[in-house]
DNA sequence: GCAAGGTC
């Protein structure tokens, strides 16, 4: 029997559609990478019996990048990354394994249908995956196709079965334009972030952000906001004038009206009318009104206005509501939450969701009439072919939830009831009079019926006090009329939920990316989040967007990524060729960089103002190997030592604290050590500033301390301190932390484990033999004459942390012993790993002569058209 | 260390 294979994009969606194609007859197992699962059943494709694999990808199998030398950020210009700089795919993420899980399930397929998401992104995962399957696929017999695309617009069973039954080809110029979106993100994303953050932290001290981040989808998201702040700043408050009248029949309280020119910014003016309207004592009913109205219940819910309404009625935050909504969605509460369909599928079983509900105490009355009286038709939406729209799946209670958690359900369900409920009615009235010659109103709204509004009081009509009952021609009494003085307000700083529709509205990012465009931007501290999610820009932020409008003001505002789109939708149509677009777009934004790289200067007069020099910034505290003189210590992010004298500047560890470690030199190239020491567990280790960016020997990384370095001799290295094999982690080695007496421990210079060992000892040392039995380094411990711990009164004893008797009760290692390797089943060695030694290793670093890279960018007056280039103008 | 897009 044949087989053929089908992929999914993701899990739950090889679920349902196995449950349907198979009529809830398949059996399924996990796949080999945990997260995916396969659903096999037999069924007849093509006119033939076969066996079917249903299964699926987790999102993007690949993600591209440059190649490995082209990700050093001290050797390559950003300018080579536009065209010099070579990408390749990776996959996207190793962990799943996904390559391998597609290959051992397509091994011996005949064909292969492809279910992913019917959008652009969707088109170019078929092609990732054909990729990865197309080496252990069955050959094709003759000229069959293998290779099928199934399109579907809803997971209903009628959509699904019609796709199965009119299977067409996964379309190639959709994918290519996905792949061209991704070079260009990539390539012109990296090279101006990677420009903008070199040039300004090697200047600025206290500019707070450890990357100063250009992107199409970021940028023009904090441009929104710094767009606002702009406004407030610029904002002139005005003077207006009001007429205000008050008018009242017999008993009755007076009423205020309103005027119908609304407001002058003239007093004199103002004063005018007021002088008219005073000349007549009585208000004339001119006119009488009811009309009833409605406020329409709402549309299904998708996801961009889940995080709109979560973000201003709920106070969560976009990143933090798709988490949230995530784990309501894995538990079974709610159904998939990202979708930007608002149009319930038309089998969706509203009834039987509403039904549902019909026990929670806090909606339960509502729900019973609606199942009595009959649920309303909802409205029509926009079925975007993703997914059905949120709605709840079964009933929950507070407590199983969590606050949070209950808090979206909670919003989720009445949403959904919403949307099945009437309309909420309502009767308008509106009492026209004149004053003289000057013409009010005044009108309110009386309830009909709540509809919707009884599961959504928030939207509820606000009671108000009754309108006075009156016909065209009666006359009320005039109270007062005054002249009011009012004053224009600025505009306040931008909710994030105007921020998400502006986003939506201009085509930033999508349902799922625009949590992380905004959190991007908070996170680099150009925005901060006040209270109500309001999002006010640093100074950081204002800088940046002032300097864009400055230079290139196309490189900031929402059309850059419209602009792109659409170039990239030529691709996808088949009217524009993949390579030519490519290269047009990445040459357009080349010119824009090297304009914005010779223009820098003027985004740099802004930060002058607003940040300090790296000079100027930072306290003394260890000496440069080169000039011998203080460097400064940088405490704000990233934290690093700046040699002002060298111009350098010499990343640090980002988390715990620095601090001079005694005015020891590191052996290699005379920098003064620094100590780094965590805050929780107290570990520590001193680290070369100069050796912690450009690692010594060919066996260490950057980012190492002086805990992982393999100098042979140097008493500050892994070879001094080192004492054995880690009891936790496959690759770590326990070293001595000198500096932690009368606590004294080793720690792990891989993870987090730390020994405390010889408690009030007077001195502990790492002796330079071994262990005969584990081959850890010995140790050797003088305890003070009155509080020796050691038996008859010695006060020194040398032995091995793991295997000494006399140790056994002075070390730490009660749990961790039994994990030791070397102590089980009377000393099982692992290829002589004792103490880490590394002698093979040693290789010293090619020439520490300490060169300059200068970049290879060709000057600015030898360039032609250094102007700024329109994106796409014909 | 970088973008934006999928998804876990």
């Amino acid at each position: 029997m044949r087989t053929v294979l089908m992929v999914a994009e993701k899990p739950s969606l090889a679920q349902s559609i196995a449950k349907i194609l198979s009529k809830g007859s398949c059996s399924s197992r996990k796949g080999l990478n945990g997260a995916c699962s396969v659903h096999e059943y037999t069924g007849s494709f093509m006119g033939q019996s076969v066996r079917f694999k249903m299964t699926s990808v987790c999102g993007h199998v690949m993600s591209l990048d440059f190649i490995g030398k082209y990700n050093n950020w001290d050797k390559v210009d950003p300018a080579e990354l536009f065209s010099k700089a070579p990408t390749e795919k990776k996959e996207a993420n190793p962990k799943l394994n996904m390559v391998k899980f597609l290959q051992v399930e397509a091994k011996g397929c005949d064909y292969v249908v492809l279910w992913l998401d019917c959008d652009k992104e969707g088109e170019n995962i078929c092609f990732e995956v054909l990729d990865a399957i197309n080496p252990v696929m069955n050959k094709p017999y003759g000229n069959d196709r293998t290779v099928f695309r199934a399109k579907f617009s809803s997971i209903t069973d009628l959509d699904i079965c019609n796709a199965m039954n009119k299977l067409g080809e996964p379309n190639r110029n959709e994918a290519l334009s996905v792949d061209a979106r991704q070079e260009l993100d990539l390539r012109i994303g990296c090279a101006f972030t990677r420009f903008q953050t070199k040039y300004f932290q090697g200047k600025y001290g206290n500019l707070d952000s450890s990357l100063v981040s250009f992107g199409p989808c970021q940028t023009p998201t904090l441009g929104f906001c710094v767009e606002r702040h702009d406004k407030i700043q610029s904002f002139k408050p005005e003077m207006y004038w009001v007429v205000q009248a008050k008018v009242f029949k017999g008993k009755e309280s007076p009423l205020a009206l309103d005027w119908d020119r609304g407001r002058v910014f003239d007093r004199e003016v103002g004063q005018m009318f007021v002088n008219l309207a005073k000349t007549a004592r009585e208000a004339k009913v001119e006119s009488v009104s009811k009309k009833e109205k409605a406020k329409q219940r709402p549309q299904a819910l998708n996801t961009v206005e889940m995080l709109r309404v979560a973000s201003s009625a709920l106070g969560m935050g976009p990143q933090h509501t798709m988490q949230v909504a995530e784990r309501l969605y894995t538990s079974g509460y709610i159904s998939y939450p990202r979708t930007e369909t608002t149009h319930y599928p038309e089998n969706f079983d509203l009834k039987g969701t509403l039904r549902q509900q019909a026990n929670n105490p806090f909606w339960a009355d509502s729900v019973k009439a609606l199942l009595a009286e009959g649920i309303n038709r909802p409205r029509k939406g926009a079925d975007a072919g993703d997914h059905p729209p949120i709605t709840p799946m079964r009933s929950a209670s507070e407590s199983e939830l969590g606050s949070d958690g209950w808090r979206l359900y909670d919003y989720i369900t009445r949403h959904f009831i919403a949307t099945i409920s009437q309309d909420c009615k309502y009767l308008q009235t509106t009492i026209t009079f004149s004053v003289g010659c000057e013409g009010f109103s005044c009108s309110g709204k009386t309830l009909i019926s709540p509809g919707f509004t009884e599961v959504m009081p928030w939207q509820g009509i606000p009671l108000e006090e009754a309108m006075p009952v009156c016909e065209r021609g009666d006359s009320f009494t005039v109270d007062e009329i005054k002249l009011l003085e009012k004053q224009t307000n600025p505009p306040d700083y931008l909710t994030e939920a105007e921020l998400i529709t502006l986003m939506e509205k201009h085509g930033i990012g999508t349902d799922a990316s625009i949590p992380v465009h905004i959190n991007n931007v908070c996170q680099r501290n150009y925005v901060t989040v006040e209270s109500g999610r309001r999002l006010k820009p640093t100074n950081l932020g204002i800088v940046l967007v002032h300097g864009y409008y400055k230079i290139d003001a196309e490189l900031v505002l929402p059309t850059i990524r419209s602009a792109v789109e659409k170039q990239l939708t030529l691709i996808a149509l088949g009217k524009a060729n993949f390579q030519q677009v490519l290269q047009h777009t990445l040459d357009i934004f080349k010119r824009k960089f090297h304009y914005f790289v010779d223009s820098i200067a003027g985004m740099d007069e802004l930060m002058e103002v607003s940040f300090s020099p790296i000079a100027a910034s930072g306290k003394p505290l260890s000496r440069c190997g080169k000039c011998h003189r203080f460097m400064k210590y940088i405490q704000a992010k990233p934290s690093r030592l700046h040699c002002s004298h060298c111009d350098d500047t010499y990343s640090l560890p980002q988390m715990g604290a620095i601090k001079l470690y005694k005015e020891l030199r590191c052996p290699l190239d005379d920098f003064e050590l620094v100590l780094w020491t965590s805050g929780s567990k107290g570990k520590s280790y001193p680290v070369c500033p100069y050796c912690f960016s450009n690692p010594p020997f060919r066996d260490m990384k950057k980012g190492m301390g002086c805990n992982e370095c393999t100098h042979p001799t140097c008493q500050h290295s892994l070879n001094s301190l080192g004492i054995g094999q880690c009891v936790e982690c496959e690759s770590g080695v326990l070293v001595f932390d000198p500096t932690s007496g009368p606590k004294w421990r080793m720690a792990c210079n891989k993870c987090n484990v730390v020994v405390h060992f010889f408690e009030h000892a007077h001195k502990v040392q790492v002796a330079a033999d071994s262990c005969e039995a584990c081959e850890a380094s010995l140790v050797v411990v003088d305890f003070n004459k009155a509080r020796s711990p050691l038996p008859d009164g010695e006060t020194q004893h040398t032995g091995c942390v793991f295997c000494d008797a006399i140790f056994q009760d002075l070390v730490e290692l009660k749990h961790a012993t039994m994990r030791h390797p070397m102590h089980r089943g009377g000393g099982a060695r692992r290829g002589g790993r004792g103490r880490g030694r590394v002698k093979a290793a040693l290789q010293p670093r090619e020439s520490r002569d300490f060169k300059l890279v200068v970049y290879e960018g060709v000057p600015a007056s030898q360039r032609k058209d250094s102007k700024v280039l329109h994106l796409f103008d014909q």
